[in-house]
DNA sequence: CTTTACTCCGTAGTGCACTACGGGGTTTAT
DNA sequence: ATAAACCCCGTAGTGCACTACGGAGTAAAG
């Protein structure tokens, strides 16, 4: 865990490529390192910011959802009611999902169940109940 | 809940667009309907169908994956045990993404009740624990 | 009965999130 | 010291999921 990344080494440790990393930076996800040398250098907080933005995007949110929940954490002090705001905001919608998969999940649950009875078809294994009625 | 609807009317029930409807149909989500008269008329159940491929789409799955959760049930008796195996590994998908967005919970939590007392600087919020060490 | 709205089909264009490529310079390993 | 590996930048291309457009026919409303 030192603290000079090259962009390889990076790009390698939070599981993308080099071209992924430099287009994060170009649209501000993470901002642009310092590079003397004419090579970018990286700080290992980065490598934490990238599988956190991998990670947001599994959950359904775009690059610019992903961008807006790391710039919750670097509003100035000043702006913490804006941050409180987006914060909930953001809760809200990470609830919503939550219910929504929850609610498959028991689909799935009901679905395995028939099929391993097998008394039943499958044509009425109940997938689409999950968002049935509301 | 009549029986017969245009392209149209499925659209607007279902919240999408005519070229939706068109383009799910090509990928084959929605099976192609009878249009004996030259006209598609759909049943009720695609309006079902076309509101939960947008929901697991704000779940993270892509269409193929739509796709394939709405194939579980319509699989023939026969292979029972495919679709279980199927429903099982996406009960497992969900269930980590669950897992994921309970994590993320937890931190925005915890970032409102820091801006709440802000006693303490944003940048010292917690998004970023959201994931780590896992 | 005419005008407005809807349908048909096919092709082309858009936005997002990459991914590949090409031509050059630099660093590291042997 | 020379080859392999890595970096620079910019531009172009890809795949997914739509979205728009155009021209022609059909249905519904006034």
């Amino acid at each position: 865990m030192k603290e000079e990344y090259t962009i390889g080494k990076i790009a390698k440790e939070s599981g993308v490529t080099v071209e992924t990393v430099r287009f994060y930076e170009q649209k501000g996800l993470i901002k642009q390192p310092s590079s003397k040398s004419g090579y970018r250098k990286y700080p290992y907080d980065d490598i934490i910011k990238i599988k956190f933005i991998k990670r947001t995007q599994e959950l359904g949110f775009t690059l610019n959802e992903a961008k807006e929940l790391l710039e919750l954490r670097v509003k100035p002090n000043a702006k913490c009611g804006q941050v409180k705001i987006k914060a909930e905001s953001k809760l809200k919608e990470v609830e919503k999902k939550i219910k929504d998969l929850n609610k498959m999940k028991r689909s799935l649950k009901k679905m395995i169940g028939v099929c391993s009875n097998n008394e039943k078809s499958t044509s009425e294994c109940p997938i689409l109940e999950s968002f049935e009625k509301d």
